[in-house]
DNA sequence: ATAAGTCGGTTGTTTTTACAACAGAAACGG
DNA sequence: CCGTTTCTGTTGTAAAAACAACCGACTTAT
Protein backbone atom coordinates (compact mmCIF):
# COMPACT_ATOMS: atom_id res chain seq x y z
CA UNK A 1 0.00 0.00 0.00
CA UNK A 2 2.48 2.46 0.79
CA UNK A 3 3.97 2.01 -2.93
CA UNK A 4 1.11 4.61 -3.66
CA UNK A 5 1.58 7.29 -1.34
CA UNK A 6 3.31 8.99 -3.85
CA UNK A 7 0.08 9.41 -5.59
CA UNK A 8 -1.94 10.03 -2.78
CA UNK A 9 -0.13 13.08 -2.27
CA UNK A 10 -1.05 14.33 -5.49
CA UNK A 11 -4.90 14.00 -4.82
CA UNK A 12 -7.05 16.72 -3.12
CA UNK A 13 -8.33 14.55 -0.24
CA UNK A 14 -4.46 14.57 0.79
CA UNK A 15 -3.72 17.54 -0.44
CA UNK A 16 -1.05 19.65 2.40
CA UNK A 17 -0.42 16.52 3.88
CA UNK A 18 3.05 14.45 4.19
CA UNK A 19 4.23 11.18 3.28
CA UNK A 20 4.49 10.23 7.41
CA UNK A 21 1.58 11.77 8.00
CA UNK A 22 -0.76 9.94 5.32
CA UNK A 23 1.27 6.83 6.18
CA UNK A 24 -0.37 6.98 9.68
CA UNK A 25 -3.77 7.92 8.11
CA UNK A 26 -4.43 4.93 6.21
CA UNK A 27 -4.75 2.73 9.13
CA UNK A 28 -7.03 5.34 11.20
CA UNK A 29 -9.36 5.46 7.93
CA UNK A 30 -8.99 1.74 7.42
CA UNK A 31 -8.05 2.30 3.94
CA UNK A 32 -8.39 -0.88 1.31
CA UNK A 33 -6.61 -1.43 -1.57
CA UNK A 34 -8.45 -3.41 -4.57
CA UNK A 35 -7.30 -4.46 -7.80
CA UNK A 36 -9.04 -4.61 -11.04
CA UNK A 37 -8.37 -6.84 -14.03
CA UNK A 38 -8.92 -4.60 -17.38
CA UNK A 39 -12.47 -5.49 -18.73
CA UNK A 40 -13.77 -5.68 -15.05
CA UNK A 41 -16.70 -3.23 -13.35
CA UNK A 42 -14.98 -1.46 -9.87
CA UNK A 43 -18.59 -0.56 -9.26
CA UNK A 44 -21.99 -1.61 -10.90
CA UNK A 45 -25.73 0.10 -11.51
CA UNK A 46 -27.99 -0.99 -8.98
CA UNK A 47 -24.83 -1.15 -5.88
CA UNK A 48 -24.59 0.83 -3.04
CA UNK A 49 -21.64 2.75 -1.72
CA UNK A 50 -20.37 3.48 1.14
CA UNK A 51 -16.80 4.11 0.85
CA UNK A 52 -14.66 7.05 -1.08
CA UNK A 53 -12.43 5.64 -4.29
CA UNK A 54 -9.00 7.21 -5.47
CA UNK A 55 -7.63 5.54 -8.51
CA UNK A 56 -4.53 4.71 -7.71
CA UNK A 57 -3.34 2.92 -11.09
CA UNK A 58 -4.73 2.09 -14.39
CA UNK A 59 -7.70 4.12 -15.90
CA UNK A 60 -11.63 3.58 -15.49
CA UNK A 61 -14.55 4.62 -17.10
CA UNK A 62 -17.86 6.03 -15.93
CA UNK A 63 -20.30 4.79 -18.06
CA UNK A 64 -24.46 4.63 -18.51
CA UNK A 65 -26.45 2.29 -19.99
CA UNK A 66 -30.15 3.34 -21.02
CA UNK A 67 -33.04 1.27 -20.63
CA UNK A 68 -32.50 0.05 -24.99
CA UNK A 69 -28.77 -0.86 -23.90
CA UNK A 70 -27.06 2.58 -25.46
CA UNK A 71 -24.18 2.87 -23.71
CA UNK A 72 -21.79 6.75 -22.92
CA UNK A 73 -19.16 7.36 -21.66
CA UNK A 74 -19.50 10.06 -18.54
CA UNK A 75 -16.28 11.03 -17.56
CA UNK A 76 -12.83 8.99 -17.57
CA UNK A 77 -11.08 8.57 -14.40
CA UNK A 78 -6.77 8.81 -14.48
CA UNK A 79 -4.42 7.71 -11.61
CA UNK A 80 -4.82 10.20 -8.22
CA UNK A 81 -8.53 11.16 -9.11
CA UNK A 82 -11.08 11.12 -6.46
CA UNK A 83 -14.81 9.36 -7.55
CA UNK A 84 -17.62 8.22 -5.80
CA UNK A 85 -17.86 10.64 -3.04
CA UNK A 86 -21.40 12.30 -4.01
CA UNK A 87 -22.65 8.35 -3.53
CA UNK A 88 -20.88 7.58 -0.55
CA UNK A 89 -23.32 9.51 1.81
CA UNK A 90 -26.19 7.00 3.56
CA UNK A 91 -29.23 7.97 1.76
CA UNK A 92 -27.55 8.54 -1.75
CA UNK A 93 -29.52 5.47 -3.37
CA UNK A 94 -28.07 3.09 -5.98
CA UNK A 95 -25.57 3.96 -8.26
CA UNK A 96 -26.94 4.93 -11.54
CA UNK A 97 -23.79 4.39 -13.81
CA UNK A 98 -21.25 1.75 -14.29
CA UNK A 99 -17.41 2.04 -13.47
CA UNK A 100 -15.70 0.05 -15.72
CA UNK A 101 -11.72 -0.85 -15.46
CA UNK A 102 -10.37 0.05 -18.99
CA UNK A 103 -6.87 -0.84 -18.03
CA UNK A 104 -5.42 -3.36 -15.01
CA UNK A 105 -5.90 -0.23 -12.44
CA UNK A 106 -5.85 -0.52 -8.15
CA UNK A 107 -8.04 1.52 -6.04
CA UNK A 108 -7.78 2.88 -3.18
CA UNK A 109 -10.90 2.71 -0.95
CA UNK A 110 -11.87 5.07 2.01
CA UNK A 111 -14.99 4.56 4.62
CA UNK A 112 -16.86 7.77 4.84
CA UNK A 113 -17.74 6.96 7.71
CA UNK A 114 -14.03 6.88 9.21
CA UNK A 115 -13.36 10.16 7.48
CA UNK A 116 -15.87 12.46 8.53
CA UNK A 117 -16.21 11.09 11.96
CA UNK A 118 -13.23 12.65 13.42
CA UNK A 119 -11.31 10.73 15.58
CA UNK A 120 -8.90 11.29 19.05
CA UNK A 121 -6.18 13.71 18.28
CA UNK A 122 -4.27 10.45 17.30
CA UNK A 123 -3.70 11.96 14.05
CA UNK A 124 -3.09 15.34 13.68
CA UNK A 125 -4.23 15.60 9.84
CA UNK A 126 -7.40 13.85 10.00
CA UNK A 127 -9.50 17.37 10.50
CA UNK A 128 -7.14 18.57 7.15
CA UNK A 129 -8.83 15.64 5.31
CA UNK A 130 -12.37 16.25 6.26
CA UNK A 131 -11.62 20.02 5.08
CA UNK A 132 -10.14 18.67 2.02
CA UNK A 133 -13.23 16.59 1.14
CA UNK A 134 -15.38 19.16 1.72
CA UNK A 135 -13.43 21.69 -0.14
CA UNK A 136 -13.30 19.21 -3.17
CA UNK A 137 -17.19 18.25 -3.59
CA UNK A 138 -17.71 22.18 -2.84
CA UNK A 139 -15.69 22.97 -5.94
CA UNK A 140 -17.09 20.60 -7.84
CA UNK A 141 -20.29 21.47 -7.27
CA UNK A 142 -19.63 25.26 -8.33
CA UNK A 143 -18.81 23.87 -11.18
CA UNK A 144 -21.49 21.82 -11.71
CA UNK A 145 -24.05 24.93 -10.79
CA UNK A 146 -22.10 26.98 -13.52
CA UNK A 147 -21.88 24.50 -16.24
CA UNK A 148 -25.52 23.73 -15.78
CA UNK A 149 -26.37 27.64 -16.13
CA UNK A 150 -24.50 27.54 -19.12
CA UNK A 151 -26.41 24.39 -20.74
CA UNK A 152 -30.12 25.43 -19.43
CA UNK A 153 -29.75 28.10 -22.42
CA UNK A 154 -31.61 27.09 -25.34
CA UNK A 155 -29.64 28.23 -28.15
CA UNK A 156 -26.41 28.32 -28.64
CA UNK A 157 -25.80 31.90 -28.52
CA UNK A 158 -27.44 31.76 -24.94
CA UNK A 159 -24.85 29.36 -24.29
CA UNK A 160 -22.13 30.87 -25.51
CA UNK A 161 -23.20 34.36 -23.58
CA UNK A 162 -23.74 32.96 -20.61
CA UNK A 163 -20.10 31.14 -20.55
CA UNK A 164 -18.43 34.42 -21.78
CA UNK A 165 -20.18 36.33 -19.60
CA UNK A 166 -18.91 34.43 -16.50
CA UNK A 167 -15.63 34.23 -17.44
CA UNK A 168 -15.65 38.29 -17.51
CA UNK A 169 -17.05 38.04 -14.62
CA UNK A 170 -14.22 35.93 -13.30
CA UNK A 171 -11.57 37.32 -14.82
CA UNK A 172 -12.81 40.59 -13.79
CA UNK A 173 -12.13 42.10 -17.41
CA UNK A 174 -13.85 42.84 -20.40
CA UNK A 175 -10.92 41.02 -22.13
CA UNK A 176 -9.95 37.49 -21.03
CA UNK A 177 -8.82 33.98 -22.68
CA UNK A 178 -10.47 30.85 -22.67
CA UNK A 179 -8.93 27.21 -21.59
CA UNK A 180 -11.05 25.92 -24.33
CA UNK A 181 -9.95 25.49 -28.25
CA UNK A 182 -13.02 25.47 -30.46
CA UNK A 183 -13.97 22.08 -29.99
CA UNK A 184 -13.30 21.85 -26.35
CA UNK A 185 -15.93 24.45 -25.89
CA UNK A 186 -18.09 23.30 -27.76
CA UNK A 187 -17.91 19.83 -26.35
CA UNK A 188 -17.97 21.33 -22.85
CA UNK A 189 -21.49 23.41 -23.88
CA UNK A 190 -22.61 20.30 -25.72
CA UNK A 191 -23.23 21.92 -29.02
CA UNK A 192 -22.34 21.49 -32.58
CA UNK A 193 -18.66 23.02 -33.11
CA UNK A 194 -19.69 24.41 -36.56
CA UNK A 195 -22.78 25.68 -35.28
CA UNK A 196 -21.03 27.07 -32.72
CA UNK A 197 -18.41 28.84 -35.04
CA UNK A 198 -20.91 30.33 -37.33
CA UNK A 199 -22.93 32.05 -34.56
CA UNK A 200 -19.75 33.08 -32.95
CA UNK A 201 -19.12 34.94 -35.89
CA UNK A 202 -22.31 36.46 -36.15
CA UNK A 203 -22.31 37.87 -32.90
CA UNK A 204 -18.38 39.16 -34.00
CA UNK A 205 -20.46 40.48 -37.19
CA UNK A 206 -23.28 42.16 -34.98
CA UNK A 207 -20.94 43.66 -32.95
CA UNK A 208 -21.13 42.10 -29.99
CA UNK A 209 -17.67 40.61 -29.32
CA UNK A 210 -14.62 40.18 -30.76
CA UNK A 211 -12.33 37.28 -30.26
CA UNK A 212 -8.83 36.08 -31.77
CA UNK A 213 -8.35 32.08 -30.81
CA UNK A 214 -8.83 31.63 -27.84
CA UNK A 215 -9.13 35.50 -26.74
CA UNK A 216 -12.54 36.69 -26.65
CA UNK A 217 -13.11 40.95 -25.63
CA UNK A 218 -16.33 41.18 -24.86
CA UNK A 219 -18.33 44.98 -26.18
CA UNK B 1 -32.09 34.98 17.29
CA UNK B 2 -34.10 31.91 19.50
CA UNK B 3 -37.05 32.73 18.03
CA UNK B 4 -35.80 31.14 14.77
CA UNK B 5 -34.51 28.36 16.13
CA UNK B 6 -37.52 25.96 14.70
CA UNK B 7 -37.02 27.21 11.41
CA UNK B 8 -33.24 26.03 11.82
CA UNK B 9 -34.88 22.47 13.01
CA UNK B 10 -36.43 22.18 9.56
CA UNK B 11 -33.32 22.80 7.51
CA UNK B 12 -30.35 19.84 6.55
CA UNK B 13 -28.14 21.57 8.57
CA UNK B 14 -29.46 20.77 11.33
CA UNK B 15 -31.30 17.86 10.60
CA UNK B 16 -31.47 15.63 13.78
CA UNK B 17 -30.58 18.01 16.67
CA UNK B 18 -32.80 19.21 19.28
CA UNK B 19 -33.81 22.54 20.30
CA UNK B 20 -31.16 22.86 23.18
CA UNK B 21 -28.38 21.45 21.09
CA UNK B 22 -29.00 23.83 18.23
CA UNK B 23 -29.49 26.79 20.83
CA UNK B 24 -26.13 25.50 22.52
CA UNK B 25 -24.90 25.32 19.37
CA UNK B 26 -25.47 28.98 17.64
CA UNK B 27 -22.65 30.08 19.85
CA UNK B 28 -19.69 27.68 19.10
CA UNK B 29 -20.63 28.32 15.11
CA UNK B 30 -21.09 31.90 15.72
CA UNK B 31 -23.80 32.56 14.34
CA UNK B 32 -24.93 35.76 13.14
CA UNK B 33 -28.35 37.11 12.10
CA UNK B 34 -28.64 40.15 9.71
CA UNK B 35 -32.08 41.56 8.32
CA UNK B 36 -32.42 42.50 4.61
CA UNK B 37 -34.96 45.36 3.31
CA UNK B 38 -37.12 44.13 0.51
CA UNK B 39 -35.10 45.33 -2.62
CA UNK B 40 -31.76 45.13 -0.75
CA UNK B 41 -28.78 43.04 -1.82
CA UNK B 42 -27.87 40.01 0.66
CA UNK B 43 -24.76 39.04 -2.17
CA UNK B 44 -23.18 40.56 -4.56
CA UNK B 45 -21.38 38.95 -7.64
CA UNK B 46 -17.94 39.91 -7.60
CA UNK B 47 -18.05 39.80 -3.34
CA UNK B 48 -16.05 36.66 -1.30
CA UNK B 49 -17.88 34.68 0.71
CA UNK B 50 -16.61 32.62 3.79
CA UNK B 51 -20.08 31.71 5.51
CA UNK B 52 -22.72 29.60 5.03
CA UNK B 53 -26.29 30.92 4.67
CA UNK B 54 -29.82 29.65 6.10
CA UNK B 55 -32.47 31.85 4.95
CA UNK B 56 -35.17 32.27 8.24
CA UNK B 57 -37.67 34.42 7.20
CA UNK B 58 -38.21 36.26 3.69
CA UNK B 59 -37.76 34.70 0.02
CA UNK B 60 -34.66 35.67 -2.04
CA UNK B 61 -33.84 35.38 -5.52
CA UNK B 62 -30.69 34.17 -6.67
CA UNK B 63 -30.21 36.23 -10.48
CA UNK B 64 -27.72 36.63 -12.58
CA UNK B 65 -26.66 39.66 -14.99
CA UNK B 66 -24.87 38.54 -18.10
CA UNK B 67 -22.41 40.99 -19.63
CA UNK B 68 -25.02 43.24 -21.38
CA UNK B 69 -27.47 43.68 -18.37
CA UNK B 70 -29.58 40.78 -19.19
CA UNK B 71 -30.87 39.51 -15.86
CA UNK B 72 -32.08 35.85 -15.23
CA UNK B 73 -33.70 34.17 -12.01
CA UNK B 74 -30.99 31.39 -11.25
CA UNK B 75 -33.07 30.14 -8.27
CA UNK B 76 -35.55 31.18 -5.28
CA UNK B 77 -34.69 30.61 -1.90
CA UNK B 78 -37.68 30.02 0.62
CA UNK B 79 -37.62 30.05 4.48
CA UNK B 80 -34.90 27.16 6.16
CA UNK B 81 -32.97 26.38 3.19
CA UNK B 82 -29.56 26.91 2.80
CA UNK B 83 -26.92 28.59 0.35
CA UNK B 84 -23.71 30.17 -0.35
CA UNK B 85 -22.47 26.40 0.87
CA UNK B 86 -20.08 25.96 -1.94
CA UNK B 87 -18.68 28.96 -2.24
CA UNK B 88 -18.00 29.59 1.11
CA UNK B 89 -14.50 27.14 0.96
CA UNK B 90 -11.66 29.65 0.90
CA UNK B 91 -10.72 29.42 -2.92
CA UNK B 92 -13.72 29.60 -4.51
CA UNK B 93 -13.16 32.85 -5.71
CA UNK B 94 -15.66 35.32 -5.90
CA UNK B 95 -19.37 35.10 -6.64
CA UNK B 96 -20.99 35.29 -10.33
CA UNK B 97 -24.77 35.65 -9.15
CA UNK B 98 -26.35 38.50 -7.08
CA UNK B 99 -28.78 37.50 -4.41
CA UNK B 100 -31.54 40.04 -3.61
CA UNK B 101 -34.01 39.99 -0.88
CA UNK B 102 -37.52 40.46 -2.58
CA UNK B 103 -39.03 40.16 0.87
CA UNK B 104 -38.12 41.97 3.67
CA UNK B 105 -35.76 38.85 4.73
CA UNK B 106 -33.43 37.35 7.85
CA UNK B 107 -30.20 35.56 7.32
CA UNK B 108 -28.55 33.10 9.18
CA UNK B 109 -24.85 33.41 8.87
CA UNK B 110 -22.70 30.70 9.87
CA UNK B 111 -18.53 30.95 9.58
CA UNK B 112 -17.62 28.15 7.31
CA UNK B 113 -14.70 27.63 9.50
CA UNK B 114 -16.11 27.41 13.06
CA UNK B 115 -18.26 24.43 11.65
CA UNK B 116 -15.86 22.09 9.85
CA UNK B 117 -12.69 22.43 12.57
CA UNK B 118 -14.80 20.86 15.17
CA UNK B 119 -14.42 22.03 18.82
CA UNK B 120 -13.99 20.63 21.49
CA UNK B 121 -16.60 17.85 22.96
CA UNK B 122 -18.30 20.78 24.15
CA UNK B 123 -21.18 20.50 22.27
CA UNK B 124 -22.10 16.74 21.53
CA UNK B 125 -23.74 17.37 17.98
CA UNK B 126 -21.03 19.66 16.68
CA UNK B 127 -19.90 16.15 14.41
CA UNK B 128 -23.39 15.68 13.29
CA UNK B 129 -23.76 19.32 11.21
CA UNK B 130 -20.48 18.25 9.97
CA UNK B 131 -22.13 15.50 8.48
CA UNK B 132 -25.13 16.91 7.45
CA UNK B 133 -23.36 19.43 5.70
CA UNK B 134 -21.31 17.10 3.96
CA UNK B 135 -24.87 14.87 3.13
CA UNK B 136 -26.17 18.21 1.60
CA UNK B 137 -23.79 19.28 -0.36
CA UNK B 138 -23.26 15.72 -1.89
CA UNK B 139 -27.12 15.42 -2.72
CA UNK B 140 -27.44 18.79 -4.63
CA UNK B 141 -23.42 17.33 -6.14
CA UNK B 142 -25.62 14.12 -7.10
CA UNK B 143 -28.82 15.92 -8.20
CA UNK B 144 -26.77 18.22 -10.35
CA UNK B 145 -24.79 15.12 -12.07
CA UNK B 146 -27.68 13.82 -12.86
CA UNK B 147 -29.73 17.17 -14.40
CA UNK B 148 -26.01 17.31 -16.11
CA UNK B 149 -26.27 14.19 -17.65
CA UNK B 150 -30.14 14.76 -18.94
CA UNK B 151 -29.25 18.07 -20.42
CA UNK B 152 -26.14 17.41 -22.23
CA UNK B 153 -28.17 15.36 -24.72
CA UNK B 154 -28.41 16.93 -28.12
CA UNK B 155 -31.91 16.48 -28.62
CA UNK B 156 -35.43 16.60 -27.00
CA UNK B 157 -35.78 12.63 -27.38
CA UNK B 158 -32.25 12.20 -26.04
CA UNK B 159 -32.70 14.32 -22.81
CA UNK B 160 -35.78 12.42 -22.27
CA UNK B 161 -34.43 9.07 -22.67
CA UNK B 162 -31.32 9.87 -20.65
CA UNK B 163 -34.28 11.32 -18.09
CA UNK B 164 -36.86 8.44 -18.28
CA UNK B 165 -33.61 5.87 -18.26
CA UNK B 166 -31.97 6.85 -14.82
CA UNK B 167 -36.20 7.30 -13.05
CA UNK B 168 -36.26 3.71 -14.32
CA UNK B 169 -33.25 2.58 -12.55
CA UNK B 170 -33.95 4.55 -9.51
CA UNK B 171 -37.28 2.90 -9.14
CA UNK B 172 -36.06 -0.30 -10.27
CA UNK B 173 -39.08 -0.65 -12.81
CA UNK B 174 -39.46 -0.24 -16.14
CA UNK B 175 -42.94 1.31 -14.73
CA UNK B 176 -43.03 3.83 -12.48
CA UNK B 177 -44.10 7.60 -11.68
CA UNK B 178 -42.59 10.53 -12.20
CA UNK B 179 -42.75 14.34 -10.06
CA UNK B 180 -43.45 16.78 -12.40
CA UNK B 181 -46.57 17.29 -15.00
CA UNK B 182 -45.37 18.33 -18.52
CA UNK B 183 -44.60 21.90 -17.98
CA UNK B 184 -41.81 20.56 -15.38
CA UNK B 185 -40.36 17.94 -16.90
CA UNK B 186 -40.11 20.56 -19.70
CA UNK B 187 -38.90 23.10 -17.72
CA UNK B 188 -36.17 20.35 -16.07
CA UNK B 189 -34.60 19.72 -19.30
CA UNK B 190 -34.85 22.99 -20.17
CA UNK B 191 -36.88 22.62 -23.52
CA UNK B 192 -40.32 23.55 -25.17
CA UNK B 193 -43.50 21.92 -23.50
CA UNK B 194 -45.21 21.63 -27.01
CA UNK B 195 -42.03 19.91 -28.70
CA UNK B 196 -41.75 17.52 -25.49
CA UNK B 197 -45.09 17.09 -25.74
CA UNK B 198 -44.79 15.71 -29.71
CA UNK B 199 -41.55 13.90 -29.13
CA UNK B 200 -43.31 11.58 -26.21
CA UNK B 201 -46.19 11.21 -28.37
CA UNK B 202 -43.74 10.06 -31.41
CA UNK B 203 -41.34 7.74 -29.16
CA UNK B 204 -45.00 5.99 -28.00
CA UNK B 205 -46.05 6.04 -31.49
CA UNK B 206 -42.69 3.98 -32.19
CA UNK B 207 -43.27 1.99 -29.39
CA UNK B 208 -40.68 2.82 -27.17
CA UNK B 209 -42.80 3.42 -24.34
CA UNK B 210 -45.84 3.90 -22.98
CA UNK B 211 -47.22 6.73 -20.80
CA UNK B 212 -50.15 8.11 -19.06
CA UNK B 213 -50.02 11.61 -16.73
CA UNK B 214 -47.15 11.59 -15.06
CA UNK B 215 -46.99 7.28 -15.15
CA UNK B 216 -44.67 5.72 -17.75
CA UNK B 217 -43.61 2.82 -19.05
CA UNK B 218 -40.54 1.72 -20.96
CA UNK B 219 -40.33 -1.09 -23.64
C1' DA C 1 11.16 21.80 -47.66
C1' DT C 2 7.41 19.07 -47.73
C1' DA C 3 3.92 16.12 -45.99
C1' DA C 4 0.65 15.36 -42.39
C1' DG C 5 -2.04 16.99 -38.88
C1' DT C 6 -4.63 20.51 -36.30
C1' DC C 7 -7.53 24.34 -36.00
C1' DG C 8 -10.97 27.63 -37.14
C1' DG C 9 -14.16 29.36 -40.45
C1' DT C 10 -17.66 28.74 -44.24
C1' DT C 11 -21.45 26.82 -46.78
C1' DG C 12 -25.55 24.12 -48.00
C1' DT C 13 -28.80 20.58 -46.59
C1' DT C 14 -31.49 18.09 -43.39
C1' DT C 15 -33.26 17.54 -38.97
C1' DT C 16 -34.90 19.32 -34.86
C1' DT C 17 -36.75 22.75 -32.00
C1' DA C 18 -39.26 26.85 -30.65
C1' DC C 19 -43.28 29.28 -30.91
C1' DA C 20 -48.05 30.27 -31.36
C1' DA C 21 -52.48 28.88 -31.54
C1' DC C 22 -56.03 25.76 -30.75
C1' DA C 23 -58.83 21.71 -29.01
C1' DG C 24 -60.29 18.00 -26.10
C1' DA C 25 -60.01 15.87 -21.47
C1' DA C 26 -59.70 16.10 -16.74
C1' DA C 27 -59.95 18.54 -12.35
C1' DC C 28 -62.11 21.91 -9.55
C1' DG C 29 -65.28 25.02 -7.27
C1' DG C 30 -69.54 26.79 -6.33
C1' DC D 1 -74.61 20.39 -12.66
C1' DC D 2 -72.18 23.90 -15.09
C1' DG D 3 -68.62 27.12 -15.92
C1' DT D 4 -63.75 27.76 -15.28
C1' DT D 5 -59.19 26.46 -15.11
C1' DT D 6 -55.45 23.38 -15.86
C1' DC D 7 -53.26 19.94 -18.33
C1' DT D 8 -52.01 17.56 -22.46
C1' DG D 9 -51.77 16.67 -27.26
C1' DT D 10 -51.82 18.50 -32.09
C1' DT D 11 -50.65 21.22 -36.00
C1' DG D 12 -48.22 24.48 -39.01
C1' DT D 13 -44.58 27.75 -39.54
C1' DA D 14 -40.37 29.95 -38.68
C1' DA D 15 -36.03 29.67 -36.52
C1' DA D 16 -32.15 27.24 -35.05
C1' DA D 17 -29.08 23.49 -34.76
C1' DA D 18 -26.88 19.39 -36.42
C1' DC D 19 -24.35 17.41 -39.86
C1' DA D 20 -21.18 16.86 -43.58
C1' DA D 21 -17.96 18.50 -46.47
C1' DC D 22 -14.52 21.60 -47.70
C1' DC D 23 -10.95 25.42 -47.41
C1' DG D 24 -7.05 27.97 -45.92
C1' DA D 25 -3.79 29.11 -42.18
C1' DC D 26 -0.71 27.41 -39.17
C1' DT D 27 2.23 23.82 -36.68
C1' DT D 28 5.05 19.93 -36.44
C1' DA D 29 7.94 16.16 -37.69
C1' DT D 30 10.89 13.99 -40.81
Amino acid sequence: MNQYIPILQETQLFEGCGKEDIEAMLGCLQARLRTYKKGSFVLRQGERLDKIMVLAEGKLHIQRDDHWGNRSIINIITPAEMFGEAFAAPDSGALLNDVLAVEDSVVFLFDLNRIITVCSSACRFHSMVVQNLFFAISEKNRKLVQKLGYMSERTTRGKLIAYLSDEAKRKNSSAFSIPFNRQQLADYLSVDRSAMSSELCRMRDEGLLRFDRNRFELL
